[in-house]
DNA sequence: ATTTGATAGTTGTCATAATACCTGTTAAAA
DNA sequence: TTTTAACAGGTATTATGACAACTATCAAAT
């Protein structure tokens, strides 16, 4: 006989919750970012990239960096290479990577969304206190650091 | 002057970890519903089949369980009954509608599979104290229910 | 009885993602 | 050297997702 237990209920609850706002928050976020014609992908991509602050990164870096790992990392960059938000070449060193720079237009289209994210992330999280936040990123954590 | 205050990078922080932590539990439980040829989606359309107790679903009933919106449940119910885990016919008092049943052969793998997810489930949250996952789940639903 | 609007689901199209396999490049072993 | 293995990306195929247009049915108003 299978036996049900609180804890069971609870665990599971949880994990569908958590879920639940994953996909909440970025469809939030995605409507923003889909006036300025950019998936949320290609967004983190192009953060990545200004994090890198002037050092080229290749492939394997972005996709370290990355928040859902994704296979094709290289059509990615295709697209926001066709809006010219960053450029490829070849690396000299070691033929088989490539480098990947964010270009100026997309260090100007990462300017304009700056304040408009953090507004929504904010927004997204307004309903905790300070403390409250702190402790739901402490536990967040925990999962995968185990 | 754009300012990054501590406030803003704890938001992103904790938005980030909800995602990725969303994303990880999902992978988990779709390397263990792989061996059976499920997707996750799928599963979850079965489990609220069952959970339905007899009773057929129509798609929207399907659709307001669902933990991700998705728009074409019909081809994911075509999946479904392709591999006979349900069934499907044209509802009789309202022919618009569609009566959807979990199938014997579904039940039966829903019945395996119960004790494996179950473990999974408890595995992945295994580092939080039952005090913790209850925060964990108080907080996480505070952010749709806002 | 006919039209209108709302409901329930399906289908077509295109974009994105997952998976597995393929190609070119490098480095190290034989 | 030649071969082999490992590495970094690319490509092809298939699955999944988003979105809009479409069909069928029902119910209510004319």
């Amino acid at each position: 006989m299978l036996i049900s237990t609180k804890d069971d209920r609870t665990t599971r609850d949880t994990i569908i919750s958590c879920i639940k706002s994953a996909n909440w928050i970025q469809d939030r976020i995605t409507d923003v970012l889909k006036e300025y014609d950019l998936s949320l992908q290609q967004f983190n991509v192009l953060r990545i990239l200004r994090g890198q602050k002037g050092k080229p990164a290749n492939l394997s870096t972005i996709q370290k960096h990355m928040i859902a790992k994704m296979s094709n990392t290289t059509r990615l960059v295709d697209k926001l290479l066709l809006k010219k938000l960053v450029a490829r070449n070849i690396c000299q060193q070691n033929r088989r990577k490539v480098e990947i720079f964010i270009t100026g237009n997309g260090l100007d289209l990462l300017q304009e969304l700056d304040p408009i994210i953090c507004a929504t992330e904010q927004k997204l999280l307004s309903m905790y206190t300070p403390q409250e936040i702190e402790t739901l990123n402490t536990l967040l954590n925990k999962i995968r650091t185990h």
